[in-house]
RNA sequence: GCACCCGUAGCUCAGUUGGAUAGAGCACCCGCCUUCUAAGCGGGCGGUCACUGGUUCGAAUCCAGUCGGGUGUGCCA
């Protein structure tokens, strides 16, 4: 039981005393540390409701409140009710989060099967620096919700069954180099694909020849299987090559293509079904009038004044289907082959209108009961504020950041670092480096556009992931220098000086903290979190020596510490990045 | 036109169901390494939370409107 859940229990059934009633009293983490640590305005909140006075009902129900072994409460303003833990409490606390593999954090009282989609880049194009918000925030979200108790599946739903292969498959046929496929298979298939791209938006016939080539590979064309089946080889090798060092794996990788079967019997349904209806040679799906409100309803736009059919198009009128199909059959897919309650699809915020319509339709069909919920993202910008591009106008592939990033580290760690070896040297910059950039990514608020800063992200101080690192790495500095066994286990600690009061008050909300970043798919509330936690630690590294200090402060200090390298170690981890042992 | 998102310190960003004197980092200024890693710590400077109304004991937060920015808007994903 976290701290928040023991003085909820305590508030509700002092207010329930009072009241004669059941009610419900939240408690939160103090905004202001002068006021106490934790505070509920539940009196004010009920006072309001019943038009009674909210101090007078504060002042009942601390008269009524059981906080022994907890810590004091008062009374504030209009009617807050403050809590302050004692020391004892925080000691005791400690002792039994070091004893807690969990390290404090409460299982999930309603476990979900959750399918986490997220990254699914697109096969036969490089990934770039577009697909790193996405990657790297499901990524943590899976984490956090496997972690907090819940199935999680994570699943790859890479673009391999889309537009861009009639252009590839065009562009190959027409002009592919052999040598340049071997020597560097991305590039070469990128370049095709710019090749095709290009000319087709200047030439009409080029845009049907590469529908063409679609077409055909939907329709099991030999020639155009084969070629597709090259490229899917040689893009997954370059993509395990970048989900490697981002430290990310799949439980699947179902792209659009492992659907391909379930198109034309689902296109075929929802007519027979009365779902869908022919338009402009296009198989659609429209608005049933649900919502009644048009402006809510994401088969309708307002044009010239009217509100006029905006609608889901399952089966372009070439005969090729298209995404939305393929998003469909993957829904039900999941529905009905793993059981999924819920879906959560990380992905970039201008597609909020696919998805609306998606889940739409979801709730027509057989996954009425499921939780579909479309968690996007905002921009990547450049320093100029503008979205971020190269020189060539292309998105920066996301190779070439990360190499950018690794080389912004190694400069620091040359200068900086106390590792001794050259190996060690280029791997700490290489942890370093992507740490980094996976740190400031999830450090913001996801629906934020944000400003890529290479020069801010690896700075040698502030808000950073080699920040919270480098407060792991001066902790274990102190155990390697520890010359005698010591079972901390068996410690119970004492906390006297404020520096190693606040540094376990910070140690006990780690099981506060977690299940909220899911009320929201909001990992920056855990960044946050492990800053707040290491500052903590770096101020407790200054004003409480440990070596130096006699044995049973010393031993105290040891607890605070092994615990907060576990948090912290932790934490980090269920963000995707890991902490070198010396830096 | 319509829909969605955003507007907080010079800069980059936090701010949990509405809470108390709105917080960090960067930059700038002043201190702290013969003592466990200075990628650190302590202190200072800095805001009319875009604007106007409303809701109430209380609004950066909720509602309405205005201004500014972004995104999307029938066969791309």
């Amino acid at each position: 039981m976290t701290l928040i859940q023991d003085l909820e229990s305590r508030l509700a059934a002092a207010f329930h005393s009072v009241l004669g009633e059941s009610v419900t009293a939240p408690v939160v983490a103090a905004t202001d540390l002068r006021f106490g640590d934790y505070q509920s305005n539940a009196a004010m909140a009920l006072a309001k409701q019943r038009k009674t006075n909210p101090r007078a009902l504060a002042e009942q129900v601390i008269a009524a409140l059981d906080l022994s072994g907890l810590g004091t409460a008062d009374i504030a303003g209009p009617g807050f009710i403050n809590f302050r833990i004692s020391p004892e409490t925080f000691a005791a606390r400690a002792k039994a989060q070091l004893a807690d593999p969990r390290l404090g954090v409460p299982l999930t009282g309603q476990p979900k099967t959750i399918v986490v989609d997220f990254s699914a880049p697109n096969v036969a194009k490089p990934m770039h620096i577009g697909h790193i918000r996405s990657t790297i925030i499901g990524a943590a979200l899976a984490s956090i919700a496997r972690f907090l108790g819940h199935r999680v599946i994570t699943d790859n739903h890479i673009g391999d069954w889309g537009t861009q292969f009639g252009m590839v498959t065009w562009a190959w046929k027409q002009c592919l180099d052999e040598e340049a496929l071997l020597a560097n298979p991305l590039q070469e298939l990128l370049r095709l694909y710019r090749h095709a791209s290009d000319l087709s938006k200047a030439d009409d016939a080029v845009r049907e020849a590469c529908r063409q080539e679609l077409v055909k590979l939907q329709q099991g064309d030999e020639e155009n299987f084969e070629i597709w089946q090259r490229c899917i080889e040689l893009s997954r090798a370059g993509l395990d090559k970048i989900y490697d060092r981002l430290d990310v794996s799949f439980d699947h990788w179902l792209g659009e293509s492992s659907y391909d079967a379930a198109l034309a019997p689902l296109v075929d349904r929802l007519l027979a079904e009365g779902l869908a209806r022919e338009s402009d040679g296009a198989v659609c799906i429209f608005s049933n009038g649900d919502p009644a409100d048009p402006a809510k309803d994401p088969f309708l736009t307002r044009k010239d004044g009217e509100w006029t059919d905006f609608p889901m198009i399952v089966r372009k009128s070439d005969g090729a289907f298209n995404y939305s199909t393929t998003d469909i059959a993957t829904v039900e897919f999941r529905r009905k082959e793993w059981n999924a309650d819920a879906a959560w699809y990380v992905v970039d915020h201008r597609q909020s209108q696919h998805f609306q319509q998606l889940f739409a339709v979801a709730g027509r069909l057989d996954c009425a009961g499921m939780d579909l919920r479309h968690i996007s993202f905002g921009t990547i910008l450049g320093t100029d504020g503008k979205p971020l591009k190269t020189r060539a106008g292309d998105l920066p592939q996301l190779d070439d950041v990360l190499d950018e990033a690794v080389a912004a580290a190694t400069t620091a760690v040359a200068e900086r670092s106390r590792v001794e070896t050259d190996q060690e040297r280029a791997d700490l910059a290489e942890l370093i480096g992507i740490s980094a950039v996976k740190f400031t990514e999830l450090a913001h608020h996801r629906l934020s556009d944000y400003v890529f800063d290479l020069e801010k992200m690896l700075a040698l101080h502030g808000d950073t992931a080699p920040y919270i690192q480098n407060s792991v790495v001066r902790c274990r500095s102190i155990f390697r220098k520890l010359d005698e066994e010591v079972d901390l286990a068996s410690v119970n600690p004492l906390l006297a000086e404020d520096a190693e009061i606040h540094l376990a008050r910070y140690l006990a909300r780690y099981g506060e903290v977690l299940p909220t970043i899911l009320d929201d798919h909001r990992p920056n509330l855990l960044t946050a979190y492990l800053l707040e936690l290491a500052r903590a630690y770096h101020s407790f590294f200054e004003a409480c020596p440990v070596l130096k200090a006699e044995i049973p402060v010393r031993n105290s200090r040891l607890v605070l510490c092994e615990l907060t390298i576990r948090v912290l170690v932790h934490g980090l981890g269920l963000l995707g990045i890991r902490c070198p042992e010396r830096m």
